[in-house]
DNA sequence: ACAATAGGCAAGCTTTCACTTGCCTATCAA
DNA sequence: TTGATAGGCAAGTGAAAGCTTGCCTATTGT
């Protein structure tokens, strides 16, 4: 199941506060992400944490990244988000609300 | 935090199926849950299974309960769902849709 | 070439989670 | 009251999840 890699994704804080991060500044490094989990929320995590927990939300969908050299950059896709309420609070308003991402 | 719980809660599919069925009939008991469970899902599992899955879901805030005489009816509650899409996908639609709940 | 930086892979450990099993309480019908 | 139904509490078990540790590859700069 998709649905299911995507809640268990969801499930941990910590992702959590990585999407925060990634819904904040997009484009981030794993040592970027690193960085500011240690700063901004006090956790003291490693850096293979990290890495495994973008792995997770990369499998859920909500994380999608691009190479450049010895950089990975990370990105957040919030599409998957979409398919959360539509299951249980029907389809999303009429009006297609703040789609302005330029 | 809240949203511990409800992450927490929406994370187990079996958790999910339950949502499901209470958003289709609404106010179903403990065993009505299991039979259902049982027969349309072709879930095996306990009562008890059931009875813990429907705790961590109140816990959540997901499902309320109302007690008569022997039988205890469970109702879902969407609102908690809400709050998911505002932290990443910002403020829902303007016009709020089918908010029928009397 | 060499070192430093950015990231990856995999084994091992610890905690959490889902589920079962067994027993107990409360309400309803005969 | 007795038995059946609806549900609850708690200890125990097996599997999964989060995290660490150690080592390895690839790219960049001097």
């Amino acid at each position: 199941m998709v649905a299911d890699d995507l809640f268990k994704a969801l499930a941990d804080p910590t992702r959590r506060t990585i999407i925060d991060e990634l819904a904040e500044k997009s484009g981030q490094t794993l040592f970027e992400i690193c960085s500011r989990l240690s700063m901004k929320h006090r956790l003291g995590i490693s850096r293979q944490a990290v890495s495994q927990h973008l792995a997770v939300l990369e499998a859920a969908g909500l994380v999608e990244t691009r190479r450049e050299g010895r950089y990975k950059f990370h990105d957040l896709n919030t599409a998957p988000l979409r398919q959360i309420t539509e299951r249980w609070l029907g389809p999303p308003a009429p009006s297609g609300p703040e789609e302005n991402t330029p």
